[in-house]
DNA sequence: CTGAAAGCGCTTACAG
DNA sequence: CTGAAAGCGCTTACAG
């Protein structure tokens, strides 16, 4: 019927012009009902509004950013994918950024290499914000965002130089209170597995755990390394547990996924009994945790906090980007008992 | 020391003019440099280049994007985050698209409403392409970014209208080839375990499998409605199974998530044995699939080929965006056999 | 409160 | 092959 036109320029976008052409007004005051801050007539606002819904008109975000030198992208970062609990954040925050008109913008990665090419073309895009959801992440990504202008938050992870925002579960109080429902349900013989050696949340759990454990007068818990956080990891490493100089029997693993690996691997090839043989806790509380076959006892994260948290840290930023970096501590929720832990009496005062 | 300056505009970026100056060119050549179908002397391409690398120059996509009407941005859309087989598919998807130098915009979605305004917000950036990795979206997702002018490619999954582009295992050869290799390895009394009733591939799978059995001469497989494409409906599908005539010895799940659940609660819930009293098939191989405690028999998703058939698409689209929307079927890879099902012989011809 | 004008950082016909 | 100029769709001082 008609020619053939290209795609694209078949439905040319509507501007402010074409708005303002329908409105008989100028540009400038059509802009200006977008623009909350503006000055402009309530009641001409009203209209512009309007009539923008009616046509469907949108302003161009492109048009915008190139003169307000903000985007409304935030890039965010994730590794660690194998963990459930990062693509769960990720859909969270998402959801979250959006409500205050936000957009993602997403950079995958493997490996650290493979960030940094990836990240560049991110800082291209000069989003407003860039947020680190990887356990594993080195901090030189921060410092790329950082000389590009960009304010960085690291979710649920410490940035080992000062320079960045954080938002995290204040992790060492987790794994004091781990240490605590341990000893208070009659453990005396416990053992940490550690995942990545220098993740942030790893250290800080281990430190807090170990910690309390000798504050209430036990033997500092020994170490397996795991190495990562992942369920393999974590099957393996049930297999040292036979190097240890004595059977602990309260074990907490450094996160959940890493919990339920070494719950397999200790009923599977230790044929040990969880709980009746040893108690083990995660940290997370991810979906996984209460499948009837794992009933994980772990802690829950304070997840609609940290989003909160991180939501208002990047309205603050927008306001005025030049802000003091803090890092925001936020107390993990209570050990939600399930059944891989039980009261154990060895003596009278347990 | 110095004055205060916003965080933002203390490193104004470099523009081209910034690049031409210092290059003694004229901003036209220096932006000829970076487009390779401008014409060009070579020997000056390749000064700009390098000039612009010394000194960190960068296009500004917002303004290019402006002239061009190409934005290098792709919005993925994502819900069933629950289901594992997603965020591996999004965070591969995301590292191939920024091979090609495209960038991926995320939206999020849990209910279906939710996804109208989020959509909405993504497609005021113009992306070049959308490509919604959700098995439970409805479809008028798609006629939102038609309307928009942006191509859909549907991963995973068909369009209901067959407007759109669809890169899409053949779930009807899958769940042809389960029914082969559950009659070929002496099963008899097959059952299916429907997800979303929809979700295309849960259609197709199902077709394939029982269509396939009446061909090999069994009677048409049962089907019980799990209705979701999650670990719970698996769970409680496993009590349905006392509801029918017989008790199956082969049931294929409709995906991974679901069989794993139903795994669980075939055990948990029935005490039964698996394999032994029964056999159970699902289809992706996730990752949880290999797990030693679930050691899932499952069908391998062509994950690279579709990846790269996504991609293909994807540069074809830029090229020319108006191309009649076709849909990709890529063969799945054969059954993988595990440890949650065995060879049975109920008589000689077995 | 509104409008005309300049300009954000690019690309791309148009001349030369 | 290169440069001067117009223009993409906006916002924002500057007048009025």
């Amino acid at each position: 019927m008609s020619t053939i036109t290209r795609n694209k320029s078949s439905k040319p976008r509507l501007t402010v012009k074409d708005l303002a052409r329908d409105l008989g007004m100028s540009v400038s005051t059509v802009s200006r009902a977008f623009h909350a801050e503006a000055v402009i007539a309530h009641d001409t606002r009203d209209l512009v509004l309007k009539r923008a819904r009616e046509i469907g008109y949108t302003p161009n975000p492109f048009a915008r950013s190139l003169i307000t030198k903000r985007t409304r992208i935030v890039g965010v970062v994730v590794a660690d994918i194998t963990n459930p609990f990062y693509p769960e954040v990720l859909t969270r925050l998402t959801r979250a950024l959006r409500d205050i008109d936000m957009n993602v913008m997403l950079v995958a990665a493997d490996r650290s290499g493979e960030i940094d090419e990836a990240l560049r073309l991110l800082l291209n895009y000069q989003p407003d914000l860039a947020i680190i959801l990887a356990a594993t992440l080195p901090s030189e990504a921060a410092q790329e965002c950082r000389k590009a202008g960009t304010p960085v938050i690291f979710f649920n992870r410490l940035s080992a130089d000062g320079h960045a925002f954080g938002v995290s579960c204040d992790n060492v109080l987790g794994g004091r209170s781990i240490a605590d429902f341990l000893i208070d349900s009659g453990h005396r013989h416990l053992a940490y597995i550690a995942a990545l050696p220098d993740a942030s949340t790893n250290v800080a759990r281990q430190g807090g755990f170990r910690e309390r454990a000798v504050e209430r007068g036990l033997a500092t818990p020994p170490v397996i390394e795991a190495g990562q956080f992942s369920y393999h990891a974590g099957y393996q490493a049930a297999q040292k547990l036979r190097d240890l100089d004595r059977m602990p029997d309260g074990v907490f693993c450094a996160n959940d996924i890493l919990a339920v690996g070494f719950l397999d691997g200790v009923r599977r090839e230790l044929g040990l009994g969880v709980p009746e043989d040893i108690s083990i806790v995660g940290f997370d509380d991810i979906e996984m945790a209460h499948w009837p076959s794992h009933g994980l006892t772990t802690v829950q994260q304070p997840i609609e906090q940290m989003l909160e948290a991180t939501i208002s840290l990047a309205k603050d930023l927008a306001a005025n980007s030049s802000q003091e970096p803090i890092v925001q501590l936020i107390p993990p929720g209570a050990v939600i008992e399930r059944a891989t832990t039980r009261r154990r009496l060895y003596d009278q005062d347990a």
